[in-house]
DNA sequence: TCCGGAAATTAGACAAAGTCCAGATTGCTG
DNA sequence: CAGCAATCTGGACTTTGTCTAATTTCCGGA
């Protein structure tokens, strides 16, 4: 299953979003990519060729793949999000010192105990992130 | 166990900390309130009274403080940091809507299954957030 | 008490991430 | 082709946090 500029069309449809020239270039600098990426990085890869994407479009069209569920959010840098193509269960391993972040498949991990919510509460989801520095 | 300003100095002694006015003061915001505060919230009650601490030593402080295990550092609002001066394992709720933080003690949460990881590398620490929101 | 140095604090300039807005482009649809 | 809504854009702006060089505070010894 590849990721093509052409399938992007497609993937952004069936997430009923309109398919643009910008909104194809953005997410196949993530899918493609199967990696976290910052805003940042997003606009740097999307820029590199030779389409001009502004930040502005950028920015928006993160905001609206991540409320179309195309995308999720990972918050473990205190200075920057990171933009996780991967939307099925799981959960994150961050390497403290070089910023790298990678995935931990939920299947095999099990959380119980947590208490019950309030009745006016549902849960959005759950964000295990396991820190890890490099042994001194 | 209260958190008086006469506590504050031999609460930091204990941790290594110099303990100076400013300091005092810092670190009594954030334990006589036992609450989690972004370093915003830190300057506002520490400069209420009278005093002035600045933006800088705030910062500075709280960089301290966390180095020296007497706070922590939560992550979960893309755009600042909170300070947790629960330093027992815990976990937390996130209210996304209002921002608001509370914790769950680890004591009766139980995580399994988690992949062991590369020799080099240490385990620093896991965080988990469960992010909930008021129902529709 | 006075001196000197180390530690701590400060104001303010700066950097980086992200938001906002008003105007320009695009792409339908009739 | 005209009109309209959706999209995109540059650039100003905001917020959080960092940095630096100068000042202040603290303390031990003569």
């Amino acid at each position: 299953m590849y990721y093509t500029r052409d399938n992007m069309a497609g993937l952004l449809r069936g997430h009923d979003i309109n398919p643009t020239h910008q909104r194809i270039e953005i997410a196949h600098a993530l899918f493609s990519r199967q990696e976290h990426l910052s805003a940042d990085q997003v606009m740097a890869f999307v820029n590199t060729r030779h389409s001009e994407t502004s930040k502005a479009t950028v920015y928006n069209t993160l905001k609206l793949f991540l409320e179309k569920g195309l995308v999720r959010e990972v918050i473990v840098d205190p200075s920057k999000v990171f933009f996780d193509p991967n939307t099925t269960p799981h959960h994150h391993i961050y390497e403290v010192d070089s910023g790298k972040l990678s995935d931990i498949d939920a299947e095999h991990v099990h959380i119980s105990g947590l208490p019950p919510l309030p009745d006016n509460m549902v849960t959005e989801g759950i964000d295990l992130i396991v820190r890890v520095r490099r042994k001194a």
